[in-house]
Parts: structure tokens; sequence; C-alpha cells
DNA sequence: GTTCGCATACTCGGATAGTGGTTGTCCGAGTTGTGTTGG
DNA sequence: CCAACACAACTCGGACAACCACTATCCGAGTATGCGAAC
């Protein structure tokens, strides 16, 4: 178990889109250079970060990515869980087990960590990088 | 990102070690037969415990498995660690990046996560299941 | 000068492939207790 | 009666295959802007 790439990516493209915020849009090639890898695959991160309504996109000409949400309300589990999902990390696939107490056990340790993700928010830390 | 199957496995594999303690080893092919997995399969996870020092095998006839540490002692992190490993959940792969912040920050809360686990035993849900 | 159309700069999303970890099976080898056989 | 031996009940561990999610690429389609040509 260990987390995607992806979320790697996606948690460092948000750093950079709040470091750079009041700029034009962030085109496609120069955030894939910046970011060292491909433009298309990296055209998929932000997709899945449009749709979780963390940033927007312009097509046409001048087009781009832009943030969408006021830059200090985006939480580190936002962006966890535009790339991740929201299922629970684990599930007790015992066929007897209704009440499972170990998926219990589990769930309150996990919820622990989210609410951590939870307080924690991007701009922090790019405050303190700077 | 999620829990393996053989975590789900491991975890309910020790619940009933110490449910049954005190009783003879338990042999492969009932406990796979009890789990509803397949007896190679679950051997190969088995040999993750015993290598974690939770239980231990005696071959030969009338062996089997059976608990190694006092079963009060052991918690749900020692088993997942046995079968998922101790590496981190996230580690920042920006070149750039020696003393990544967004690292720091999933780390503390994975932090959370396992001091949670580390306290909770298994024995405790196993008297509540009962 | 206004309007139409085309080129250009973008994003969007489906199809596809490589890769690696998880899940699972097969099988031969090693170990121990038990029962059997031969002297 | 007893020692050697064969056998059965176990675990051990390597090799291998199926499967699936993640990672990544390619390419055609859609969309907006700006520029130039034609009337």
């Amino acid at each position: 178990m260990k987390y995607t790439k992806a979320t790697n990516y996606a948690l460092h493209i948000m750093a950079y889109f709040i470091k750079q915020e009041g700029k034009d849009n962030l085109s496609l090639q120069p955030l894939a250079s910046h970011m060292n890898i491909s433009p298309t695959y990296l055209s998929k991160i932000l997709t899945q970060l449009v749709k979780a309504n963390l940033i927007q996109s312009t097509p046409g000409v001048n087009g781009g990515y832009s943030l969408r949400k006021p830059k200090a309300e985006i939480s580190f589990y936002d962006v966890i869980q535009a790339i991740e999902g929201s299922g629970a990390l684990f599930t007790c696939e015992m066929v007897e087990n209704h009440a499972c107490q170990i998926e219990e056990v589990m769930r309150e340790a996990e919820e622990k960590m989210v609410s951590h993700l939870k307080e924690k928010r991007i701009y922090d830390i790019v405050q303190k990088m700077s």
C-alpha cells in the first residue's frame, strides 16, 4: 500500500498553482516541463483536479488552468481525495462479518490520518517554502 | 491506495489464533477452510507472520502454527507491518526537493494513523466479539 | 470597414500499451511421528 | 522384543501464471482567439 505517483504530482502541482496565483492561466506545456512529466499524462491528472473543482480549465487560445477555490481553503485531503478517490483504505472481505471489529479499528485509524490531512492546507507549506 | 487482501487475511488469522489460544497447533488445512482461502496461498501469509515473529511453525506430523508472543502484546500495527512492510506511504519524487514540505505533512498524517494502530491490540477486539 | 473563414493555440477524452505488484497455483523438498517388518 | 525402515502428515520455499491498477503515450475531436481576405 502506497500513495500513487499521481497523488505526488497532484500535490506538487497544486502547490505550484498556489505559488503562481494571480498570474495568467498556466497552460499544459510549460507546466509539464516544470514538473518534468509528459504533457499528456499531466493532462489526465489536471482533468481529475478539474472534476474535483479545485482548478478550472479554459479552452482555446490563451487558455490553460487556474485555481478555482480560494487558495487558503485547499487542504491536503481535497487534493488526495481528488486523485485517490474516497473509498476506505480497508474493507473487511470475510463473508461472515457484517460489523467487523477489525474493520472498525482500521477505520478509526484512517480517520486519524484523514483529519490531519483535512487540517493542513497547501497554502501553509507554500508560505514556509518561500 | 488500499490495504492488501493479504493484510485483511492476516488480521483475521491473528484474531482467530488469539481466540483459539491454548488449543493444539493449528494446521494449514483446517485454517484454510475456516478462512475460505486456498491452503497454498494461506501458507504464504503465514510464512510472513512467522518471519515477523508473531507466530511459530512446527513441521512434521502434528505440526502446525501457534502464537509466539503473548496475546495481549500483539498490536494491529505488528500484523500490518508484517504484511505491508515498513516503508512510508508517501515519498516525494520530485528531483529538487530534499526536504520536501509536502512529504513532511504526509509523514505526520501517517504517523497519526500508525500510532492508533500501535495502541490497538487484536486481543481487545477478540474479547468484544465473544 | 465589416464579415466570413481559416490557422493557431489550447484542452478533452477515448484507445492502447508497458510495467509492476498482488493474488493465487503447482510442485518438489525437508521434517517429524507412527506403524510395520525382519532378525 | 527391538531396531531399522517405510509411510503419512505436516510445513517450506522457489517457480510460475493470471490479473489488475498504475503509469504513460498517441491521436483525433472540440473550442476559443486572432488575423487576413473578400465584398
